[in-house]
RNA sequence: GCCGGAUUAGCUCAGAGGUAGAGCAACCGCCUUGUAAGCGGUAGGUCGGGGGUUCAAUUCCCUCAUCCGGCACCA
């Protein structure tokens, strides 16, 4: 007997095996057209997988969240079908689905243009109309690699090689197709639907490594229906909207050009964004008990060598030289500041010492990862590292990443992803400093009350490190803050105090950034707001536009009284209507219009208009210049 | 860096082997205007750089650069 459980409650008994497309059939007609797959006991699997023991089972509908997975990677299969018929000497390698759909990279000699794309979306929607069944078979792996060989599959083969050999080689065929995989899928390609569409043709390694050769991937989108699919579609278009380069651009606040690769031209508006969150930074470093201090740009080649990033970050490294002695352009700041540390005897009286920097970096980073404001050359970064004992890392890292957590808020954000990244195979430091490293961190990270994901094996070779982690408009994933512990760079450059015992110790360096760069935090900035900078960031707080031209020298009047009053103010005298000025700096993203005509100008008031309303509040000069001053005080 | 695509007026984009086009912006007039586009006119381009094919190239071919989408990279 065979008890199956169903996610209401209900148990249904079986004489023997039976397999959910039975089980779904004995619960209702419906349900056996709906069933896509099944999950036992929490896991997915084909609906016409034999069920032998009692399971909690559920059969898993388009309706289900879960089911989006299960659609994906058969769009995948589907797609890859239609390439290999339009396309027969194309070789399959992988391709599963990813969040929001999927892909499936291939090997061909001749690459795909986006005419193909089209072609093989046309295909695929014929092959989902054949409804062609699908079935899974186990195979004997020698018979599977040859038959794979055969067919010139050679990746495939390398893949079943590579294989554990615990590992069951499972292949699924539709219609005349087949492929490996280890499933679950669909029970005929006709379940897939409609709502999918082909979106981008890309490079990819093989197996992700850049010694490989290079395939072609086809990228898709798929949903479990049309209204979803178009959903996704008028979100990627409204994300496009609020792309940093095009507002950058809209809006006049920065600029890019070939003869400064990576490096920003920053236009008044857009300083003017920089030099406030700049002050705010200096604000909350201030009163957080850090100090401030400027390092050389351009430095000897033997510091970096003594760091160790002459060896290890070299080819990212601007290099020059002067009278024959070999200069790096600064990457990074910490071995500046172990200099500083160093001048002069530091006692344990003196930790932490919390040293910051608004240092302007340069890394020659490849040009292919150059993007917009997110990734450039030349960046400033609200550095700082901390020299503590050992003891202090916890409560250093706690009150970091409180601190952190304060300016993310009064940035407006709330939902910030946390990675912490542990002990690389290749690192400096014995397994006991690394323990303990960890181990400060995470104690650190729960009373801080802060929940991360893992990121094994990716800390850096001197310690382990938190990354922050922001999302663009278009769903890209940055670092922006980072906590970094460091027991190597003390070692490396000398660095002491001296300790209550009156011996000599080595301090711990904690490497800690809030925003990362400004240049990228500005463009998640601007982003996140779509350039709708809250009041006290906005590079033009507000214009005073007039009605008619009699009204002119009272509007310069006005902005006299609010630029006075700390305001950032433009006059809009134009000889133009009314409804002309509000579009257009409506449209310019300007938080404030104070609109004034005859009747304002005879009783000294303004008439405001704030951006997004379509409402006016008339208000004594007087009043309205109080009121905008207190709007404008920026957090900190 | 690698694969693919793009590069035409300040911006967004159309176009064809034979004298280069639109909308918006700009400029000049008219209008003196009451909360998201008043009306008319003018000007604006080495069609990314270099080379080749051709009677003729901005258009076809090669090459370089930059940008865009991914991949790799991000200590």
């Amino acid at each position: 007997m065979v008890a199956l459980t169903l996610p209401d409650g209900s148990v249904r008994q079986y004489e023997g095996a039976v397999s959910g497309e039975k089980l779904a059939a004995d619960i209702g007609p419906g349900l056996a057209k709906a069933a896509l797959a099944i999950k036992i006991d929490g896991v997915m699997r084909d609906l016409a997988l034999p069920i032998e023991a009692d399971a909690k089972v559920a059969i898993v509908t388009r309706k289900d969240a879960d089911a989006l997975e299960l659609l994906r990677h058969d769009a995948a299969h589907v797609m890859a079908e239609a390439v290999q018929e339009l396309f027969p000497k194309t070789q399959v390698t992988i391709g599963p689905a990813i969040e929001n759909g999927y892909y499936y990279d291939f090997a061909r000699s001749e690459p795909f243009t986006p005419d193909d794309l089209v072609q093989i979306e046309n295909k695929m929607r014929e092959i989902v109309d054949r409804d062609e069944k699908i079935f899974r078979e186990v195979w004997p792996r020698d018979q599977a690699i040859k038959y794979f060989k055969g067919i010139g599959e050679d990746y495939k083969a390398e893949i079943i090689e590579d294989l554990p050999g615990s590992e069951q080689i499972t292949v699924y065929t539709q219609g005349k197709w087949l492929d490996l995989c280890r499933g679950p899928h669909l029970p005929s390609t006709g379940k897939l639907g409609k709502a999918f569409k082909l979106m981008k043709l890309a490079g990819a390694y093989w197996r992700g490594d850049s010694k490989n050769e290079m395939l072609q991937r086809i990228y898709g989108t798929c949903w479990a229906d049309e209204k979803q699919l178009k959903d996704y579609l008028i979100m990627l278009e409204e994300a496009e909207k609020r792309d940093h380069r095009r507002l950058g651009k809209e809006m006049d606040l920065f600029h890019l050009q070939e003869e400064a690769q990576g490096a920003v031209f920053w236009h008044p508006k857009g300083w003017t964004v920089y030099r406030m969150l700049r002050a705010y930074m200096r604000r909350r470093l201030d009163s957080a008990g850090y100090v401030e201090v400027n390092t050389p740009m351009l430095v000897d080649s033997v510091l970096w060598q003594k760091s160790g990033h002459w060896d290890k970050f070299r080819q990212n490294m601007f290099v020059s030289e002067s009278e024959e002695r070999p200069l790096a352009i600064k990457p990074m700041n910490c071995p500046c500041h172990v200099q500083i540390y160093n001048q002069g005897i530091k006692s344990y009286r003196d930790l932490p010492l919390r040293m910051a920097e608004f240092g302007a970096c340069h890394r020659n980073e490849p040009s292919g990862a150059l993007h917009g404001l997110m990734r450039v050359r030349a960046f400033v970064q609200d550095d700082a590292h901390i020299f503590c004992a050992e003891d202090q890392v916890k409560a250093e890292t706690k009150a970091f990443i409180e601190l952190l957590r304060r300016v993310y808020g009064d940035l407006g954000f709330t939902d910030v992803k946390v990675k912490f990244s542990d002990r690389p195979p290749v690192r400096a430091g014995s397994d006991e400093t690394w323990d303990k490293a960890e181990a400060a961190l995470k104690d650190a990270t729960a009373a801080a009350g802060l929940e991360w994901e893992l990121n094994p094996g990716e800390g850096a070779f001197y310690g382990p490190k938190l990354e922050f982690v922001l999302r663009d408009a278009i769903g890209r994933d940055w670092q922006c803050g980072t906590l970094q512990a460091d027991f190597v760079l003390p070692e490396r450059l000398d660095a002491e105090y001296v300790g209550e015992d009156g011996a000599k110790h080595r301090p711990v360096m904690l490497h800690r950034a809030i925003l990362g760069s400004f240049e990228r935090f500005i463009g998640i900035l601007i982003e996140n707001y779509a350039g709708k900078f809250p009041l006290w960031m906005a590079p033009l707080q507000v214009v005073v536009a007039t009605i008619t031209s009699d009204a002119n020298s009272y509007a310069e009047d006005v902005a006299r009284t609010l630029t006075a009053a700390g305001l950032r103010v433009e006059t809009d005298l134009r000889n133009e209507k009314i409804n002309y000025k509000v579009r257009e700096h409506s449209l310019a993203k300007v938080p404030v219009m104070a609109v004034v005509g005859m009747k304002e100008a005879e009783n000294r008031s303004v008439a405001l208009r704030r951006l997004g309303g379509n409402t006016q509040e008339i208000l004594a000069l007087a009043e309205a210049t109080d009121r905008l001053r207190a709007e404008c005080a920026p957090p900190g």
